[in-house]
RNA sequence: GACCCCGUAGCCUAGUGGAUAGGGCGACUGCCUUCUAAGCAGUAGGUCGUGCGUUCGAAUCGCACCGGGGUCGCCA
């Protein structure tokens, strides 16, 4: 039992309310008034009495041998955990592995990324991938079997339009004659159409025509289409090694769309009632008057995305046995995934209920919307290499005497830890407007601030280790000083930390707790020498604080797949 | 027109009913003979978009309005 708990227990006995109830109550109330407090509102309202003189009242009912003192104030009851008990729990919780409480059973699928084959990776893919590697990180951490999926979006006229630039103007250019990643050399034609079809509007037509050919499986079409998406793929395979993400499963809109996947779906909905027929052929799902009805197949018979989609996610509850499936894609696609889980609800999918959209805000930079088709976009392995050679400069600049290796090694881990913890640190839903110079520091609430931290304990334990100062995981109870006490109730925090970013699908709460615990560690080992304790069982206690620390660190940066990194 | 998201100091942001609204950047002041100064300590800076309401209590809940972004039957 935990000293919430505990408390919780003790002043059922004195109320009307059991103990969950007063769990659910207690809070950590500002610095320096205590460990715990009892807000006396509800009991207020209970009895019809002033607060003020309940709080007084029940504090003087309350002792135990953990409580250092009970405190009324104003309308709180205040809770001191004796001095050093705190710092026992928390630590022993830590070194049992106790770092987080919630348990989740069962397997799920995460599909993230979702790439276009016609354009490079851009920020917001890094947004999206972050998020997507982070909260798969976090899944797997609290109990959850989960399987990493990307849907590679390679059919559609927007395939069809670099492929259409490429046929006309590239002179039988490939990437290799000009030395150009595959990707970017796909992307480059996309930019080149845009620019071609205001001279000439007829282009438009001739896409059409060329999809038209490729839904028709014209054989030199689909060499050229397959010569240009393993173009566009190999490029990508490239930036998801660099940026470390990694997927176990690869879906391909263009299988389940020769494979009419969806089409299943549009006749049982047709059957039950659920979808409608128009007028000219076109199916309609019916979810009015709750949400607007969605269009999910042309009059024309040919399939949609929404028509794949239906397909591609029966597919995956069928195959694999997943429990749950979420979705990472950006905050534009709200109602289209309302739509999607509400007609899976309507034919009866009683795993509808299980299906999640992870919604994020958009990333715009200071000139506006980022546009592939204008090329006005932040490239992604542009800015992780200009961001990993800011790296290189102020690792060069703290170390003359580092092999190559190593600074390449540190440079690239802190550069990308810099675009993750940015791209995390905030409110999932929230929009973010990138600014090159400003946006990515190294100093400050960032990601290279946390492995610096991290760095720093971690030499402490090892210049304990060269100086042979063996240590014990004991005389936690030693551990009263301010900076000690602040910092543990810091890291006492990160289970509901864990928790919070678990139910809200976003990690900034992980990315706060963690900046906090490094804050509060800097603060810590500014003022409290750790190596030159005064006793042998204060240096165990100390050391075991740091170690704690380094554990709590390191578990974080794992979830938010951020490298923790021994030297810096 | 309808619906969704956002609005907290010059800038970015945490906090979604409770105790003096926490951080960071930028500005200014100090601190490297002591475990890594990518750090620490401190100062200045706030009509929590506006108004009305609910409540003992509102940044947080409701209504209206203002500002920004997004979406709305055959675009991915």
């Amino acid at each position: 039992m935990n000293y919430k708990e505990k408390i919780a227990l003790l002043l059922a006995k004195e109320t009307k309310f059991d103990k969950e109830q007063i769990t659910l109550l207690l809070e950590v109330p500002p610095q320096g008034l205590g460990d715990f407090a009892f807000p006396c509102f509800i009991l207020a309202k209970e009895i019809k009495e002033n607060p003020v003189e309940i709080a007084k009242i029940i504090s003087k009912e309350l002792t135990s041998d953990f409580l250092e003192k009970v405190e009324a104030k104003g309308p709180y009851i205040n809770f001191f955990i004796s001095k050093g008990n705190l710092s026992s729990s928390t630590l022993s919780n830590i070194f049992e592995g106790k770092l987080i409480n919630i348990k989740e059973k069962g397997k799920v699928m995460i599909e993230y990324s979702g790439p276009n084959t016609n354009k490079p990776l851009h920020l917001g893919h890094l947004r999206n991938n972050s998020l997507g590697m982070a909260y798969s990180n976090l899944m797997e951490a609290v109990g959850l079997k989960v399987i990493r999926a990307n849907i590679i979006n390679d059919r559609g006229i927007h395939i069809c339009k670099s492929m259409l630039a490429y046929q006309k103007f590239a002179n039988g250019k490939t990437p290799e004659s000009e030395g150009k990643k595959s990707d970017h050399f796909v992307g480059d034609m996309y930019v080149l159409y845009n620019e071609k079809v205001k001279e000439n509007p007829l282009l438009e037509k001739e896409a059409k025509e060329l999809l038209k050919k490729w839904e028709e499986n014209d054989k030199e079409t689909i060499k050229l289409w397959e010569k240009m998406n393993k173009w566009a793929l190999d490029g990508m395979k490239k930036t998801y090694k660099l940026f470390g993400s990694e997927f176990d499963e690869w879906f391909f809109e263009s299988e389940f769309f020769k494979k009419k996947a969806g089409h299943k779906l549009v006749e049982e909905g047709l059957t039950k009632g659920v979808f409608q027929k128009e007028d000219n052929g076109a199916v309609a799902a019916i979810l009015e008057p709750e949400i607007p009805n969605k269009i999910i197949m042309r009059g024309d018979g040919t399939a949609l995305y929404a028509t794949n989609d239906l397909g591609v996610t029966q597919y995956r509850f069928d195959k694999f046995g997943i429990d749950r499936c979420f979705w990472v894609v950006a905050n534009e696609q709200d109602l289209y995934f309302k739509q999607l889980f509400s007609m899976f609800d309507k034919l009866g999918r009683k795993w509808a209920k299980d299906c999640h959209h992870i919604s994020y805000g958009m990333v715009n930079l200071t000139s506006g919307k980022m546009k592939s088709r204008e090329g006005t976009v932040v490239d992604a392995d542009d800015i992780i290499t200009q961001v990993k050679d800011i790296a290189l400069v102020e690792i060069k600049k703290r170390y003359s005497d580092l092999d190559e290796k190593e600074i390449e090694k540190r440079a690239l881990a802190i550069a990308l830890s810099a675009i993750k913890f940015y791209l995390l640190k905030n409110a999932a839903k929230k929009e973010i407007t990138f600014d090159p110079v400003e946006s990515l520091s190294f100093e400050g609430e960032t990601g290279p601030y946390l492995q610096y931290s991290f760095a720093r304990a971690k030499s402490i334990l090892r210049k304990a280790n060269e100086e042979g100062k063996k240590y014990k995981r004991e005389n936690f109870d030693l551990l009263t000083h301010d900076k000690e006490k602040e910092l543990v109730i810091e890291l006492g925090k990160f289970s509901s930390a864990v928790e919070k970013s678990f139910e809200q699908f976003s990690l900034h709460s992980i990315a706060h707790n963690l900046l906090g615990i490094a804050e509060k560690f800097n603060s810590f080992y500014h003022e409290v020498p750790v190596l030159k304790s005064d006793s042998k069982e204060l240096l165990n206690a100390r050391l075991s604080l740091v170690e704690a620390t380094t554990i709590v660190i390191a578990k974080g940066l794992e979830i938010l797949d951020i490298v923790a990194i021994e030297k810096m």
